[in-house]
DNA sequence: GGAGCAAATATGTATAGACAATTAAATCGA
DNA sequence: TCGATTTAATTGTCTATACATATTTGCTCC
C-alpha cells in the first residue's frame, strides 16, 4: 500500500483520538500552527485535514476559540434504498415488475398537482410478489416518460436513469394489508406491510410520489452509518 | 448578507449547473486551469470547489481524464432518528417512559455477546403507550450504565448522552402484534407494528442492541434527503 | 495492425507567505 | 462592579509556484 498524502494521514491521526474516546466530546484540538510544528508542514495541509473533519461533524471549528471535539450528533443515519430493481439482483435474485395500470390524467392532489402520468404494478423478486407499488409522476417534470416503456422497465428505474433528483422525502410505517393489497400481493388480508412514502423533487419542483407496500416478511430497511464517515 | 468567499462561488455555480439538469451526467467539466482563467483565480481556490464538489459525490475526478459529472446515485437518505424523548417532546406531547424489567446477565447472543444489561419498557406520548423496547447493553463497553437510575431516563437517553457512537445500523420492518406485546401496549393481537432493530457499535466494539416496537398508527419514520448537500 | 513506449494533460499534494474576519480575553473607564 | 473598548489568538481565504502522479493519446517500431 502506497503512503497516504499528509492531509490525510493527520485526518486520521486525529479522528482517531476522538473515535478512541481518548479526546472526549468538548476537548480542544491542539491548534494549526501546533499541529504544524508537530508535524513539519505548511499550515494549509494541517488546515485541510481540520476542513475536512469539520466537514465530516466531528470537530467544530470558531476563530479564536480553536477546534474543538463535537458533541454527539442526533442519531442521523445514512438509509440506502436503492432502486428496487438493482436491489433484488443485488441479492441474486430474479426481478420482475409487472404493470397492472397506466393512465395519464389531471391530478389534484396537494402534493403533485397538474398533468401527471399513475402508474401501478408489482415487484416481483424469484417470481414471488415482493411490494405493490402506485406511483404519480409529473408529466411536466418528466416529459419523457409518457414515451417510455413501463412494462419493461419499471417506473422507478427508468426515472433513476433519465432524471436526476435534488430531493426527497420517505415517510416509512406499517399498515395492515387491505383485501385489494392482498390478492395483489398473493398474502392474507391484514398481514402487516412495510409502507414506504416517497416524494422526490428537482429544484423545489416535484417530480414522482410513490408508495410502495412491502411484504412484511420478504423485506425490510437498512439503514447504516458510519461516524467515520464514506 | 455577505459575499460569499469565491471558492464557495464557483462550487455553488457548478452545482446550479449539474442539479438544474444543464450539465447531464456524463458532461465534462471545465478544468482548473479554464475555470482559474474565467474566474480570475489562483488554481488552489478552484481546486477546493471541485474537491468540494467531489466529495459531496457530485462530480468525478480522474487525473488527466479531468472532472465529469457523476451518475445519479444510489438513492441514499439520511434518516434522521432522534432520540424518542426529544422527539416526542418536539412534537409537543409528553413523553414518559416506564421500565418493566432490568436484568444483568451474561449474553449468548451472536451479535452482543457476554455481561450484559438487559432491559425492557414502554414509551409513552401524551400518556398512551408509542413503542415497546427491548434492549441489550454491553456492561464492558458501557460500565456507568450499571449504576443508572433507568425507571426515569430511558436507556437510549442516557446512552446518547454519555456514550459516543461511532457506527449504527437500523433495520426497519413491519410486524404483527403478538399477544404479548398487544397487551403491553394496549392494541389488538396482530395490529400492524413497524418494528425498528438498531446495532450500535463504538469503534468496532457492540454498543447496544435495541428493538423498537411502533404502533403504527401512531407512527412514522421520515426520512430527509437534499442533494444539495447541508 | 498491434504492442509497447513517450509525451501531453489534468488533477493531487504541498509550500510559504499574506491579509481578512471573528471572537475570547484582557484592559480600561465610569 | 459592570460595560465598553482594545488586544491578541485563531481560523478563513487566497496567491503563486512547484513537483508528483495518473491516464489518455498518439507515435514508433516491429
Amino acid at each position: 500500500m502506497t503512503a497516504p498524502p499528509l492531509n490525510e494521514r493527520i485526518r486520521r491521526e486525529i479522528e482517531a483520538q476522538i473515535l478512541s474516546g481518548t479526546w472526549p466530546p468538548g476537548t480542544k484540538v491542539p491548534g494549526e500552527v501546533a499541529l504544524m510544528a508537530q508535524y513539519g508542514c505548511a499550515r494549509m495541509t494541517v488546515n485541510k485535514a481540520l476542513s475536512a473533519l469539520a466537514g465530516a461533524g466531528l470537530v467544530t471549528r470558531k476563530r479564536r476559540a480553536g477546534t474543538i471535539v463535537a458533541h454527539p450528533r442526533a442519531q442521523s443515519m445514512v438509509l440506502e434504498i436503492t432502486d428496487l430493481a438493482r436491489e433484488v439482483k443485488a441479492r441474486g435474485q430474479t426481478y420482475e415488475w409487472r404493470l397492472l395500470r397506466r393512465t395519464q390524467r389531471r391530478s389534484d392532489h396537494p402534493e403533485m398537482p397538474g398533468n401527471v402520468l399513475e402508474t401501478e404494478g408489482v415487484h416481483y423478486a424469484d417470481h414471488a410478489p415482493l411490494a405493490f407499488e402506485h406511483r404519480l409522476i409529473s408529466a411536466a417534470q418528466v416529459p419523457g416518460i409518457l414515451t417510455a416503456d413501463l412494462t419493461i422497465t419499471a417506473p422507478g428505474t427508468w426515472l433513476l436513469a433519465h432524471v436526476p433528483w435534488t430531493e426527497a422525502e420517505n415517510r416509512i410505517t406499517a399498515t395492515a394489508a387491505s383485501p385489494a393489497l392482498a390478492k395483489a400481493l398473493g398474502i392474507a388480508p391484514g398481514d402487516p406491510c412495510l409502507t414506504v412514502t416517497r416524494r422526490t423533487w428537482r429544484a423545489a419542483a416535484p417530480v414522482t410520489l410513490v408508495t410502495q407496500q412491502f411484504i412484511a416478511k420478504r423485506h425490510e430497511l437498512i439503514a447504516r452509518f458510519g461516524a467515520t464517515e464514506a
